[in-house]
RNA sequence: GCCGAGGUGGCGAAACUGGCAGACGCACAGGACUUAAAAUCCUGUGGUCCUAUGGACCGUGCGGGUUCGAUCCCCGCCCUCGGCACCA
């Protein structure tokens, strides 16, 4: 018997895969199939063992179900393109290439050491411009429908590196790296106009009924539909016949409009400029605006600076009051939600109360409520804040007396019916800003002619590579504004000259379709071929971190949609089931390079084996709770590898190694019988913890008891390993009883454990003389006879508490049940004196006695 | 503030549909083996108490409730984590 020798036997076992090509799989039709999905990684250098948990936690789920008879695609590949790339090419005066392929290379060995099995001929690195090529292709179809479009908007500038940032690259206020104040400024950009879509994206979260409820409430809050009604404010104009001015406002409180005694605008409202220029005092008033709108944007979006306002001098008239109320500019009314403008009502919404408090506007209740503990009536001159709960409408005209119930969307109506507005739906959801002005991404197929306008790059043009660089400054604009040979070219309408486009795309649109480019990721003609993706997706299970609860899944759920609208798949939602798992921590914190906290897989494979870490990271919590990482733990998981090892090479000597005994023929004693159960019972539970339940941790612990079980069962029998000198001596004179029920025992734990420890499986199983890898084998199947217990211990209560347990045979009837409770000595002793008033029997599983 | 998830031994956790709380592992303690140690194997391990090979009581964040019976369901509160947050 030799030692539990992982480094030894995981080589073998990936050599012998990868020869074998083993986890390359074709569509079948007519066979199952099973798209098990973990998030591709961002190639950063190297993978720590919170990474990878991700990594092991989709790998025993697929190879579970490959040994279920399901046909299992299971791919892996590269998040490649983004900015950390550049920002290493700028340090290192190299190419944002060369570092992003070395760091593949030394993650994908990592990850080919922990054992995964990938189908590796399916990888993909969003900077192949095989991929990125598509997201072009993907994006001219976008342009086509409008999906796609360009406009000005605001985006985040650092002055001393002469570039803009993405928004994650801000930090309080600052540039990441150099740390100059970052100011905004206005460039036109390419949208995605996602909002198109918001509906149809909240209403599949009805259907997403395999996702976590945490990620479906962040999905909609996300989304943010709010329903309420435009309405229109007219503006005084003072002369008779001067063009009229109207301020559109958006509330979900129609019902409250009469109360509504102001009107405020954003600093950034439209009308604001022409305000400043008709007041009286032109510069001061600017002035003021330009205080707000260079108040910091990110504290102007929480809340974090005052709420402050003027008055414009202003009027406007109150549709449905007809009475004029005031027109204020306001610093915490935002230019980018509803109509950048909001009526006002004090009495019914806290902010409004507080900013009329602080001006001394009036406060004017349309609502009263009607319960309550204190009846005593709202006071617009006393109330100390705002009712915004239910009750009657009071001083509202002909609305006076509705209830608030249905009140709002009766309003909007009636607002249509009057003219001054109408219903409407708002999102929190924008368009998606996808330019970056950056190098390392999708250029953007767009040509800009001076005759022409945006003309989209022809499809056969496509890939617009990205040009060579020699050197990376990060100085200056987008690096492709910077290369002339890039920019000029001649316009594909008109044949003169033209600009190409210059910003790259969002990383995110990479991510929102690589699993469908998995499916038929070599096509060099199409993205995909739909007969292919249709075969293989949706994608039946996806795990990955939380952190892309919002971005990543929303955005994929909308490619999904688009693609479904231009026929490219059949399905409504990319993912059926997703599981998000836990941060791996180390002394309480996520690790992290920065925190110096991070545990190398490959310095753990060194110690205890791939195996042993794939087992502890699967066993040790819950698949989407934390992970606290102790290396006495993963020492424990090494352990019961050895403990396995031990068992399984120490038994191979007794179990008959050409055939199996065969059960059914054998006459078992009583202790054989319970080793079966036992192992019936393990494949029952271990079968039903992986699929559907996904506790893997739970998997593992009676994959656990079922070895500790084997142990005794040894020791019973003089057998290895517990007495190890004594395995040669009496192994060849085992009964065939005993090596029978040993050898499907043995042959059961070691299936059973593949998906967890694969290398360590694959080898005991070879040593057990079974032809064929433990991959192409069969999942065992539980006999429920055999796992039946026969006799029960069936707990007895006296008022609830347990008085005795009682052993019983597992057909008992419950009058005999009764009948042996009540004769119990602890239970006569525990009712003495007492009166039984009700006994309640649980068939087969619990006696309560109830005294008076 | 709103929404979501959670709170169980010294620690990670388990308990599937309201039915024996703490499976499995870590740590710790005792024992076997050994010249010794390591490794391995075995045993024990929620708390308090007692007349102690047995037994009583308490125990799943806190306080109530429903129930023969509650970690599980209901009401109120406390705490932790995550998300959203001046969204009109």
């Amino acid at each position: 018997m030799s030692d539990y020798n992982p480094k030894f036997i995981e080589q073998k076992w990936q050599r012998r895969w990868t020869d074998q090509r083993v986890f390359e799989v074709r569509e079948e039709p007519g066979r199952p199939k099973y798209y098990c999905l973990v998030m591709f990684a961002y190639p950063s250098g190297h993978a720590h063992v919170g990474h990878v948990r991700n990594y092991m936690i989709g790998d025993v789920i697929a190879r579970m179900k490959r040994m279920r008879g399901f046909n299992v695609l299971h791919p892996f590949g590269w998040d490649a393109f983004g900015l950390p790339a550049e920002n290493a090419a700028i340090k290192h005066k190299s190419h944002p290439e060369i570092w992003t392929r070395e760091n593949i290379a030394h993650m994908k060995g990592q990850l080919q050491r922990l054992g995964i099995s990938y189908a590796w001929d399916r990888e993909l690195a969003t900077c192949d411009a095989s991929y990125y090529k598509w997201n072009q292709w993907l994006f001219l179809k976008m342009f086509e429908r409008d999906i796609a479009y360009r406009r000005r908007s605001t985006v985040n500038w650092c002055p001393g590196c002469s570039t803009v940032l993405a928004n994650e690259q801000v930090v309080e206020g600052g540039c990441w790296r150099c740390g100059s104040v970052v100011e905004p400024r206005d460039l036109e950009q390419w949208f995605l106009r996602i909002t198109q879509y918001a509906d149809a994206l909240l209403d599949g979260i009805g259907g997403l009924d395999e996702w976590p409820d945490k990620v479906l409430t962040m999905q909609r809050n996300w989304i943010g539909r709010s329903e309420g009604a435009r309405v229109r404010f007219s503006v005084d104009v003072g002369d008779e016949g001067a063009e009229s001015i109207d301020i559109e406002v958006f509330t979900t409180r129609i019902d409250t409009i009469c109360g509504a005694t102001f009107v405020m605008l954003a600093p950034e409202h439209p009308l604001v400029d022409r305000f400043a220029d008709e007041a009286s005092d032109a510069a001061a008033f600017l002035k003021r605006v330009q205080q707000f709108r260079s108040q910091d944007r990110t504290d102007r979006l929480t809340g974090a600076v005052e709420k402050e306002g003027f008055d414009t001098g202003r009027t406007a008239i109150n549709p449905f009051t007809g009475q004029s109320v005031p027109v204020w500019i306001a610093n915490f009314v935002l230019a980018e939600y509803g109509t950048g403008a909001v009526m006002a009502v004090p009495a019914h919404d806290q902010r409004d109360f507080e900013f009329a408090r602080k001006y001394q506007l009036p406060v004017e209740v349309v609502i009263q409520p009607e319960t309550g503990v204190e009846m005593i009536p709202l006071d617009g001159a006393s109330m100390e804040e705002a009712y915004a709960g239910p009750g009657r409408l009071v001083n509202s005209g002909e609305f006076t007396g509705r209830s608030t119930e249905g009140a709002a969307a009766f309003m909007a109506l009636a607002a249509e019916s009057k003219g001054v507005g109408r219903p409407e739906v708002q999102f929190r959801l924008k368009d998606w800003g996808i330019s970056r002005q950056r190098y390392w991404g999708t250029p953007i197929p767009i040509i800009h002619c001076d005759t022409c306008g945006q003309q989209p790059v022809p499809y056969e043009d496509l890939p617009v590579e990205l040009p060579a660089v020699d050197e990376f400054t990060g100085r200056g604009d987008s690096p492709l504004a910077q290369i002339p040979e890039f920019v000029n070219t001649s316009c594909p309408s008109c044949q003169g000259p033209a600009r190409r486009e210059t910003d790259t795309m969002d990383t995110f649109v990479d991510s929102s379709w690589y699993f469908y480019r998995y499916c038929d990721a070599d096509n060099e003609t199409q993205p995909f071929d739909p007969d292919r993706v249709d075969y293989w997706t949706p994608v039946d299970f996806y795990i990955g971190g939380v952190e892309h609860a919002i971005l990543h899944l929303i955005y994929s759920r909308f490619f999904c949609k688009v693609f479904k609208d231009l026929g490219q798949i059949s399905h409504d939602e990319p993912f059926t089931r997703l599981l998000t798992q836990g941060m791996v921590l180390r002394d309480g914190a996520v690790m992290s390079k920065s925190k110096g906290n991070v545990v190398d897989p490959d310095e753990m494979i060194g110690r205890y084996g791939a195996d042993a870490l794939r087992l502890y990271e699967t066993f040790v919590a819950p698949p989407e709770k934390e992970l606290e990482w102790t290396d006495a733990g993963l020492e424990g998981s090494y352990r019961f590898l050895t403990r396995v090892w031990r068992l399984v090479t120490a038994v191979c000597p007794v179990v008959d190694q050409v055939s199996r005994p065969d059960l059914a023929t054998l006459r078992l004693d009583d202790d054989h019988r319970a080793l079966r159960r036992k192992t019936h019972q393990s494949i029952r539970r271990v079968s039903a913890d992986l699929d559907p339940r996904v506790h893997l941790n739970t998997a593992v612990s009676a994959l656990m008891e079922l070895v500790n079980e084997l142990y005794l069962f040894c020791d019973q029998h003089n057998l290895a390993p517990r007495s190890v000198n004594r395995a040669e001596e009496f192994g060849t004179v085992v009964a065939v009883q005993t090596r029978a029920v040993l050898a499907e025992a043995v042959d059961t734990l070691v299936l059973m454990l593949a998906p967890f420890t694969p290398h360590l499986s694959e080898e005991l199983w070879e040593q057990l003389g079974h032809p064929g890898g433990v991959i192409t084998a069969d999942w065992p199947e539980c006999d429920p006879i055999v796992a039946k217990d026969d006799a029960l211990v069936v707990p007895v209560q006296v008022n609830g508490k347990l008085r005795a347990r009682l052993p019983v045979a597992s057909d008992v009837s419950d009058e005999d049940l009764r009948a042996t409770a009540l004769a119990e000595p602890s239970v006569q002793l525990h009712t003495k004196g007492k009166e039984i008033v009700r006994v309640v029997v649980v068939k087969r599983k619990l006696v309560n006695v109830v005294t008076a």
